[in-house]
DNA sequence: CTCGATTGTTGTCAATGACAACATTGTGCC
DNA sequence: GGCACAATGTTGTCATTGACAACAATCGAG
């Protein structure tokens, strides 16, 4: 018994073609990963016309979600460094997506809305971004994806 | 029907506290990056004592499953660019934890294998990931990280 | 042998996250 | 009202990571 544990807990197929990974087997933060960096890099592939990034992304449908808010809000919501968020808005301001108006009741925070130009442009960014996740179902196969969704949702 | 498949497709929960998070609920890849970064922030905080990064434990895994391969073999298997390993390699070489010897049969490559250093050192590191792993066990629960694991395992 | 491919290395750039400092403004307390 | 403390947005800096290009040395096919 003492030898099958050891067995049971070293022992790893190795590949006939390729390297085994290892104990890496059993640690759910390197899949994690590496799907997670398959997906953003479709993501920034299929949106490549739009030059959107993730990032960008969920700030714009945040904002969208929820108008007039302010960065703290929005930056707390995405788990965002306020300092990123800045920056992150910065840009978005100059592509003409956004506004930042000054607060009615707080002097300190900008609310923040999207742009005329802003809604059209998310409308078609979230054609390709319906795209991107069909490509995603069509990789890890449409229940997969809706299992792992499930999964991940319960505790954003 | 087609007013109702308007509503399912646009309206969101917005919970009491904090903002809604908008169409992002539909995306994979949101759920996917937020979880990876826990794990990974937790994996760093609990390895600290060893001062490892994931990256260099992942490398140190395959090392050790698989003894004596090239560079190029092993950042093919973690994905990882032979630009990027030989940066990796070069800090665990320093720390006494890898050798590289001269390969018999290619001399442009190099064949890599843990030092006695790097086993020792791979033993103590072994039992703070375990510890980074039961964490995550605790915090998305025993049952789901399985399931996950499972679910993301398969196509590696 | 010659030409193209492979291997390891170095340099550079962009994106991201983390931290610190700062001016401005709000809030709680006396 | 006045004061200390917190919050907000901004800027600066640093470390990590991934991507790409270039290079010398070497292998392999023809």
């Amino acid at each position: 018994m003492r030898t099958a544990e050891k067995a049971a807990a070293t022992e790893w197929p190795t590949p006939k073609e390729g390297l085994g990974i290892g104990q890496l087997e059993n640690h759910l933060g390197y899949f994690l990963r590496r799907l997670q960096i398959w997906v953003f890099q479709d993501f920034i592939q299929t949106l490549r016309p739009m030059k959107v990034r993730p990032a960008q992304y969920s700030v714009l449908l945040v904002i969208e979600a929820n108008p007039g808010r302010s960065q703290a809000a929005i930056a707390q919501t995405l788990s965002i460094e306020r300092a990123r968020l800045a920056r992150l808005l910065h840009v978005l301001e100059k592509r003409k997506w956004i506004s930042r108006r000054a607060s009615a009741s707080d002097a300190r925070s900008h609310s923040l809305y999207l742009t005329n130009d802003g809604e059209k442009a998310l409308t078609r960014i979230k054609i390709l971004a319906k795209r991107h996740e069909a490509q995603l179902a069509g990789f890890i196969g449409p229940r997969r994806r809706q299992q792992l969704l499930d999964l991940l949702r319960e505790f954003g």
